[in-house]
DNA sequence: CGGGGTCTTGATCTCAATCAACCAATGTGG
DNA sequence: CCACATTGGTTGATTGAGATCAAGACCCCG
């Protein structure tokens, strides 16, 4: 099945029925190049964009969300996609009836959302801005509400998406961590957080 | 002809054919309020949400963007609308053919781009910050390449969307002017800066 | 007039950036 | 299989940029 689809996607796992599953830390496409439009099942996917000075940050796409949606637009992608957390991610909008406009109300209505909570997450003390970003994350997880567990991203990442040094978030870490605020669990190349969603 | 439309916007001014203009400063509307979509025609927009302690920002529109799609969606606004300087509106997605799927997918795009666009005014130093901040507004009324006046929002809304204090900002602005980098004009009530747009 | 809002400037302090080592785990090549 | 390099994470010492606190200027409006 999954054959159907031209896959270009770096990285790439074919799970079947067209999805496909990319290790933590692995790019899913770069900017630039052509390709299609997905939607998140599972993980955390971090967007950048080419800034002046290299790709910088660009906005996160949680479990649901639809990413690379400029190509159907434009035929290739304006922004990098990588994976923070192991994701799966099926074919979007190939499907000529997904691209009707409750569809793209809908995806419209979450990107500018999840924009909100991207800025958000350079707001605060290093504490707030690290445990809302936990939570944000948690959040594309739950489906019922509850305590889920949720793949930590390198600290690198969590340092250029709030804004912070890597030394900053490995400190924080550290301390919530001592304090008991932060249950995590793991080797230091395979961490997990319990979180508490609400 | 602009009295077919349910004019829920507060501070607006009927300029006919539907346009309203609204003043520097003053709400366009507010989250949770009932009412519909609007294109931005000339200058920037603040958009906040309502966070866990009050309003925070969460989004700017230049002209040209769209605001309030959600409204297409779930009937009332999830984010506030505020004018940082003085803003023309005109309905959008009233009419049946506006909401084509190459239309809502333009609004996308755009929308992604701006998000992007955002979370870059909270990199880098003060001056970093304001000069893009600046740049952006700049290219909302840049039609041609060249140099274009824009008006300066107020310190306080400068400092929340860069993620610094009025009193930073007021300092860095002071010194670009020193320096000559800016060219403020005006009192102190209505401000004008002189920016190069690329 | 008085009062509230915005902006400015000064003095001080704090917290995160910076610089620098070091460790553990992994990968690589002979 | 061992030496070596690399990468990601941790920890310590120091510093400085921006936050904070405070006061005054200015302007507009009632």
């Amino acid at each position: 099945m999954s054959g159907k689809h031209d896959l270009r996607v770096a990285n790439a796992i074919d799970a079947g029925e067209g999805w496909h599953a990319i290790a933590r830390g692995k790019g899913i496409y770069e900017a630039g190049q052509a390709g299609g439009a997905w939607r998140v099942m599972l993980g955390v996917v971090r967007l950048d964009r080419i800034g002046e000075e290299g790709p910088e940050f660009g906005g996160l796409a949680l479990a649901g969300d639809v990413i690379g949606a400029e190509t159907l637009l434009l035929g290739s992608y304006t922004f990098a996609a990588r994976a923070l957390t192991p994701v799966m991610i099926e074919p979007w909008g190939a499907v000529a009836e997904r691209a009707s406009p409750e569809v793209l109300l809908q995806a419209l209505t979450t990107t500018e959302d999840r924009a909100a909570d991207t800025l958000a997450l350079r707001n605060g003390s290093p504490d707030r801005r690290i445990n809302r970003l936990l939570a944000l994350m948690g959040r594309g997880l739950a489906h019922g509400r509850k305590l889920v567990r949720v793949a930590l991203p390198q600290l690198r990442d969590i340092a250029e998406m709030t804004g912070l040094t890597v030394e900053t978030v490995s400190r924080t870490i550290s301390r919530l961590k001592e304090t008991g605020e932060l249950d995590v669990r793991g080797n230091s190349r395979e961490r997990q957080v319990w979180v508490t969603v609400k």
